[in-house]
DNA sequence: TACGGTAGTTCAACCGTGATGAATTCTTCG
DNA sequence: CGAAGAATTCATCACGGTTGAACTACCGTA
């Protein structure tokens, strides 16, 4: 029954969120006594952090995405981010985390760990340098705004923008946290224009 | 009783945040029955919304940095927010504004009308230009990303950093996303270095 | 085969939450 | 004074997560 708890449980936080999934509802869908919830997982934050653990494994993409080359990581990692937060299937489980650990200081630490063990540190060993984490920190900073304001709070223009639309205009601001803000040697797509439009 | 309730509750809300202080506690500690508040303010998100209107003027904050002269609205713009956010007195209601905001839809709104209006809005009018609403809107996503990781989840090492060394990092990608990749016609400062430091 | 223990599962109840509607007090003004 | 209406309280509701006791099912062992 622990199997079938933890997956109904799975599809109903991601569907409707935290707060609105109730435990005893939770119990009916899964054809068993709410108390059985406790007894497994001690409480509905166990629960919601036993799905976490089990959803939220996009270290791999994160992977693939330092192992290429880190000039173009920037464009590279905004498209992953956008395609990943853009399809309702992988990216509102991403939003009812993010908005949980937003409100529970426990799953919040979850979260920041995992972000620093998994982007902010690996990103700097990569990078390398004086400043290195500095700038790191700075760069996965960048992104988590475009999920705060374009997935979080959908505020205008980023929540309605092209994913072309945001490597233009944000592009370029993580190349320069990246690699400060001289050019470097020309690398003759200097202007990291997206892919042909207007 | 209406004001009292008002303050006792923005004192409580920002010092405890919103799901901790239960309508009970707040109306004993008002010295008042717990239906007063439902009389008043209709429903305790309603309460809420109450105190952040209260709560939540920094508009001038915002105009006054506007008027100042563009080429350096980056630096000031981080070191406004850095010192509004790290005071305890004025940074917590803004935490606990911002947490609401994360779980209630409704809340969410709010604030992000207000960031569109008072900020992506004034900002693109003043910077003018063909995209000029994608670079201010990127521009608040930046600073967005510096409340969602510094202050939101405190991810290192951002959350440690001085503002100075904020100013260092995130200033060189603010201002390409204002001005664009290429240097400006060179303004004395060019490196914007912060105050004296090492 | 009977026994005992342990994991799995349910049941009933507890307590605290926000909300509501009727009942009461307090103001105010004709 | 005496209504009218606002302000305030009281009692109560429905619902949330959690808990402890009870019951069941299984499995190894004497």
């Amino acid at each position: 029954m622990r199997a079938t708890i933890l997956a109904v449980a799975r599809d109903r936080f991601r569907r409707e969120g935290y707060e609105a999934v109730t435990m005893r509802s939770l119990a009916a869908d899964a054809g068993v006594d709410a108390a059985l919830i406790s007894y497994y997982f001690g409480s509905k934050r166990g629960l919601f952090a036993a799905v976490l653990e089990l959803t939220l494994n996009p270290a791999d993409v994160l992977a693939s995405l330092l192992e290429g080359e880190l000039e173009s990581l920037p464009q590279r990692a905004i498209r992953a981010l956008v395609a990943g937060w853009d399809r309702p299937e992988t990216g509102l489980p991403l939003l009812t985390a993010v908005r949980a650990a937003a409100a529970d200081p426990a799953l919040a630490t979850l979260l920041r760990g995992g972000l620093q063990r998994e982007m902010v540190d690996r990103l700097a060993d990569r990078l390398g340098g004086a400043d290195a984490r500095h700038r790191a920190g700075a760069f996965v900073g960048q992104l988590g705004g475009l999920v705060f304001t374009r997935y979080l709070l959908a505020v205008e223009p980023l929540a309605s923008m092209t994913a072309d639309e945001i490597v233009r205009t944000l592009g370029p601001a993580l190349r320069t946290t990246l690699f400060g803000p001289v050019r470097r040697a020309a690398t003759g797509n200097d202007h990291a224009r997206g892919p042909a439009s207007a």
